[in-house]
DNA sequence: TCAAAAGTGTTTGCTATACACCCATGA
DNA sequence: TCATGGGTGTATAGCAAACACTTTTGA
């Protein structure tokens, strides 16, 4: 059986995904990386991608590199940029179309239908040595979602099926970095008229229970004004 | 001498770029679109674009086709989205790296630069019938577009070298499609500190001179709070 | 003198921020 | 009863929007 049976005219690149799945464990903003097990960059971290199946959508291909990953399907997903520096893989001239998803915290145990592959949660601000151009691809993913948060209500898709506003606001204060005014914070998302009561109550701890909502769309990201 | 001399072990899909060039001409937003000579599509409008040589990084493969057609090397040029979606071309699968350049209407001229195919201008709001995906194409890059006028000075690099703030106006006005008030429009402008006098005037019509005005760093954009 | 665009401040309304105390629960 | 996070309103400041007249020029 030959080992080169795909020819072109022009050389042509290998295309892959390269998926930044994001989520918000032990409050900091975490991510997903797989161990390499075979060259190049051996045994270091890399983000969760493969190669683009030659019928296959772009977005079909993230998605299943996610789902691969983390058993998840309906959750968040965007096309970030893409990367091609001309030697960013050392075997042949690959280009990476990134994309980042975010995965409620909740949903994280799933992980386990990943392969055999070692995968590990990650702080974005204590990542390891990353393979190929994977930092620059983490940055560019990180900002990309700190710019959103002032403009989209992004940081929702964080969110399980019930949430209290108190994880919510913790949401917006680990990914932004700072502390927020509980009154002003309350006000501010209840007037998006995204979310809405369930009419429960979550009884957790030696305080009073608090209310729990659910977001009205929870598919939809909005932009704001 | 052999028509197909790069072979790979599983198939690769050809990696094109494709510029989104704006300029506005005529108080209205415009694009460069070139008429295809040859199969598919042939006769049809389409962005500029090509493909791109296996050394060769992304950016420079979509500076090398704006260049190609303005004969523009120095003007604002930005990675928009890639697309790929597997019968967008019907000779092989082809992914395509978008971008977007704005460039001043004063140095449409240049366009001569130009190949012998045929080039024109079209308003983003009158476009012909358009080859691939390339309209969709052309809306996602006038939404980004239109986006960061809120939040960017991205609309600056419109500008010529000098301008008058009745000209700046007017590229808002025609961007957003809406009249601005000419007192709270240039308290605006001039509070960014992105702009200063040249002490020049221009003399143009029957009535008052204007002042002229240039960026102070005319390559940046800067994003607004 | 007329037409046409340049140039110039103040008032008003709205949105964002600052700020402190009581409530309900489990230990 | 104590510790813990849940839940609530008002006052202020800063920014955005509305708004009209005078200036300078060329024809």
């Amino acid at each position: 059986m030959p080992t080169e049976q795909h020819c072109y005219q022009y050389p042509h690149p290998a295309v892959t995904t390269d998926v930044v799945i994001f989520t918000i464990r032990d409050d900091r903003l975490q991510l997903l990386l797989i161990r390499r097990g075979g060259e190049p960059f051996k045994g270091m971290w890399a983000l969760p991608g493969g190669f683009l199946d030659i019928d296959e959508d772009l977005d079909q291909c993230a998605a299943r590199e996610l789902e691969e990953e983390t058993g998840l399907t309906d959750v968040y997903l965007e096309q970030l940029y893409t990367f091609g520096r001309p030697q960013r893989d050392p075997r042949e001239r690959v280009i990476s179309i990134a994309y980042y998803a975010l995965i409620p915290s909740q949903k994280m145990r799933l992980q386990a239908a990943s392969d055999a592959a070692e995968a590990a949660w990650f702080p974005v601000s204590d990542l390891p040595p990353l393979a190929f151009d994977h930092q620059e691809i983490i940055r560019t993913a990180h900002h990309r979602l700190v710019a959103k948060l002032d403009y989209s209500t992004i940081a929702f898709q964080f969110l399980s099926e019930s949430f209290t506003l108190g994880e919510l606001q913790g949401i917006y204060e680990t990914l932004a970095d700072s502390e927020l005014d509980k009154r002003n914070f309350r006000k501010w998302a209840l007037a998006l008229e995204q979310i809405e009561e369930t009419g429960e109550l979550r009884r957790q701890g030696n305080h009073r229970p608090a209310r729990l909502y659910r977001l009205k769309d929870p598919t939809t990201v909005s932009y704001l004004k």
